[in-house]
DNA sequence: GCAGGTATTGCGTAAAATGATATATTTGCG
DNA sequence: CGCAAATATATCATTTTACGCAATACCTGC
């Protein structure tokens, strides 16, 4: 038994569901339902009645879950009050992401943050993914969330908390006789008749061009953009195709009207982070932000 | 964090040397000592200070060392109220092993069972391992320590605990000169001049004849003793080589009077477990015996 | 300074967890 | 009643992790 279980015990508990559960702790369903079926296994009982829905607590679960709960708890004590010295460190850290960034990694991070060090003041501006390092490298954020550069410069440091790769999309047009359709349908479509919409600077750019070079075709650039979540909408109205991170793509409330082409060889993935100043990275504040990642 | 974790800590804490810990645990030092590695990383504190002998705890690790308490003790009262219906069921249970697997399996075995289901009162019986399946099979025992049978009698199940690998021992006799060295430190002894110490029956003589007629030898067998404990002894004694389980070697206290010998090909492990009739494994007490073992 | 016991690290192997996919099961609605 | 959507579980290939052994580093007491 693992404090991840009680943990995820917990959460199907409160979602009663795995499906939503599953979303809450970023791991797959069917993991999920094969470790509460070894923790009851563990226990020799039956935790959750699984012939209802929504999933119901059993005697025996409800008797668990209070047993995890206090266990949690003690645990998430015992944490805070060995880091007491720095829990009270207070101050305040700025830090830079994309919006998609905001949404899903960030959320998570600072959820834990705050648990952690209740007394640092984090303020978050949100903007162009690209513009992140640049806000690192002249101070004007502490910390930036990023897409690791393919060069990091040496006083940068990286700490990754997930990949997501780079995907070309299209529209989800129901005309499938477009010009636009027809040429994605090909195998090896005649890039240089289809519009784009790529991101007007920053790592992606830089990915997608070197993508093209290499296939030595000039591509048509139907519009530049400034933030990956713009190219998923103006994706979505049918003006073109788009290269963005399958993150953005997830996020976006316009994902299901665009759909994902795969195209041969794959661009390279993203590996996104945190970063920020090496020397700085002693403060207090930036230590804790850290530590957070384990 | 793992509750395997929290006992692994509560037991250096304890011994106060890896060594030991590990031998309580049944694990390696090695692995003990990454695992505390990591359970530090985790808390991001030293729990206990290496350069001092014996170990002791840090501040931190006493307030570890209470969690870890208070939450296995939790766990554990969780886990008999869950059985409480048949935690309480009494009556008696018969169990016949070696004087080997009393000192080794048997006692952890004991450990677990006795806190679980206190009520229960086990008698245990020792004797020749070679008896262990007869014994069973006619019902002067409920159930059995016994190495597993090439052929299981179909009416009987069998609950693996441990393997250990059968083998070849001779005297560590200082007198490098005697005939019986002289042959073991060839390549390939003359086996038909070296006396051996042999079981009378059982597994490991079906393994050892077996092993002789596929070399087209003829054994010259010294003596033929009822318990694998006797061989050790008479081994030690210098008459000649013996076959024995490693775990009995291990629990012996000539093991440092004798050396183990290097053999091709290698005899077949022993599988050692608990054995019992199938129809009688409903009956409660058997069935308690069997949920000790995870 | 040098044994003897003790903890840690490197490395190859073995076991366990994971996600993607396929399958079974249930629920809700026409 | 039956079909479609949603939900849980099983299977499989892969990755990750844990393990023991052996070699190395470390401390202790003489």
């Amino acid at each position: 038994m693992d404090y991840k279980d009680l943990q995820i015990f917990l959460s199907i508990a409160e979602c009663q569901n795995l499906g939503r559960a599953s979303e809450a702790q970023h791991m797959s369903a069917s993991s999920l339902s094969r470790r509460l079926a070894k923790m009851e296994q563990t226990l020799g009982t039956q935790l959750i009645a699984r012939d209802t829905q929504p999933l119901q607590l059993t005697f025996a679960g409800e008797q668990f879950r209070q047993h995890a709960e206090q266990t949690l708890v003690s645990w998430q004590g015992l944490k805070t009050s060995l880091h007491q010295r720095v829990s009270d460190i207070s101050g305040s850290l700025t830090l830079f992401c994309s919006v998609t960034a905001s949404y899903s990694v960030v959320a998570d991070l600072l959820t834990q943050f705050r648990a952690s060090y209740p007394n640092i003041d984090l303020r978050i501006h949100t903007g162009d993914a690209a513009e992140s390092i640049p806000r690192v490298e002249q101070g004007e954020a502490d910390v930036v969330v990023a897409a690791r550069p393919e060069r990091l410069a040496k006083d940068l440091s990286f700490k990754p908390l997930l990949n997501s790769p780079l995907v070309f999309i299209a529209p989800r047009t129901l005309e499938s006789s477009s010009l636009l359709n027809q040429q994605l349908h090909q195998v090896e479509p005649d890039w240089s008749a289809i519009p784009l919409v790529l991101s007007e600077s920053g790592l992606a750019r830089a990915r997608v061009n070197r993508w093209f070079a290499a296939k030595n075709i000039k591509p048509s650039v139907y519009a530049q953009v400034s933030g990956n979540e713009a190219i998923v909408s103006m994706v979505a109205l049918g003006v073109g195709v788009g290269i963005v991170p399958e993150i953005v793509l997830r996020n976006s409330p316009m994902a299901n009207r665009v759909r994902v082409i795969n195209v041969q060889p794959q661009l390279e993935s993203f590996s996104i982070g945190l970063c920020a100043n090496s020397q700085r990275l002693q403060e207090p504040q930036l230590m804790a932000l850290w530590s957070v990642v384990e």
